[in-house]
DNA sequence: TTAATTCGGTTTCAAAATGCAACTCTATTC
DNA sequence: GAATAGAGTTGCATTTTGAAACCGAATTAA
């Protein structure tokens, strides 16, 4: 049997992970934040093989998360250039970054990202509520209705 | 070749991904916020293969993001739970659901987060700045010092 | 008090997905 | 004019995944 996917259902995380949760996608969208256009800086930088990261180039082009954009003048040099649904992610990216600081630490210190305005450092991603304070997962509740919950 | 893994990397995202960057790993993740702890429940409402799920729960417990818990006399019922670190990606997972409601609709409407305070709908995650403002991709830059910036 | 069922797995086996290396086909550079 | 680089294909071996069968302990049903 072919890998599950999750296109339609009600989940919307289960939406965005069809999308973007394979073991690669995210990591692309991560490098193409950092500026990487071209197939084989993507390549190297990853160390991806070159047919795993053309299929994924693919996939995330024909779900509007990157733009392939053909430069050079007749064909035969691309460039692969985030959308705004891409960049859209810069959320969810910044969010694992944190959480990986945070709970992965390593020997090398935590690379923290600053304010391009002033340098100073940004501040953690939370999930607030309307008023402004800071939710927890147990802070929050799905507005289900007379729909049963399955999945989401 | 065995899949490739980024354990050591200095990049935290990377990290993070080695942990609940797979196809299942999140989606476990989610339905553990959403209360699930029993093996057979995680199995039918994700209708993933058992062997498969028993692999990541055990990857899950041994990152710590899971914790196994033996419930019943002498053995044999167990519950997974969430611990801290579990509980803390409740913000990659809010992003994530937010994204996929706004750029991946479906006929579904979409299924809100409320304040269990008062039943307000939450604030979109969102990354900011020290002073408050709200960055996009564009408006940060890492802290590279003299390293080289491989990966990250 | 058996018998059936549930829970939490493990085993087996076929069907994908992945990684690697070699190869292609244009351009461009030496 | 030959060599190299960019962007892929193709073929093949290895891993991962998924489905279904099986298993042993514990719980429930008859």
């Amino acid at each position: 049997m072919s890998r599950k996917r999750f296109l339609d259902t009600e989940c919307p995380v289960a939406r965005a992970l069809d999308q973007v949760g394979d073991w690669w996608s995210l990591r692309i969208v991560l490098q193409a934040m950092y500026g990487t256009r071209r197939f084989v800086d993507f390549q190297q930088q990853l160390g991806i093989a070159k047919n795993i990261l053309c299929d994924r180039l693919s996939r995330l082009v024909e779900h509007d998360v990157l733009r392939k954009e053909d430069v050079g003048e007749h064909g035969s040099r691309y460039e692969y250039r985030l959308t705004e649904k891409g960049r859209d992610l810069f959320t969810v990216v910044v969010a694992l970054r944190q959480w990986g600081d945070k709970w992965i630490p390593t020997e090398f210190p935590p690379l923290d990202l600053r304010d391009r305005e002033n340098g100073a450092p940004i501040q953690a991603v939370r999930v607030l509520a309307g008023d402004g304070r800071a939710l927890d997962v147990r802070d929050v509740f799905t507005q289900v209705d007379e729909r049963q919950n399955t999945g989401s």
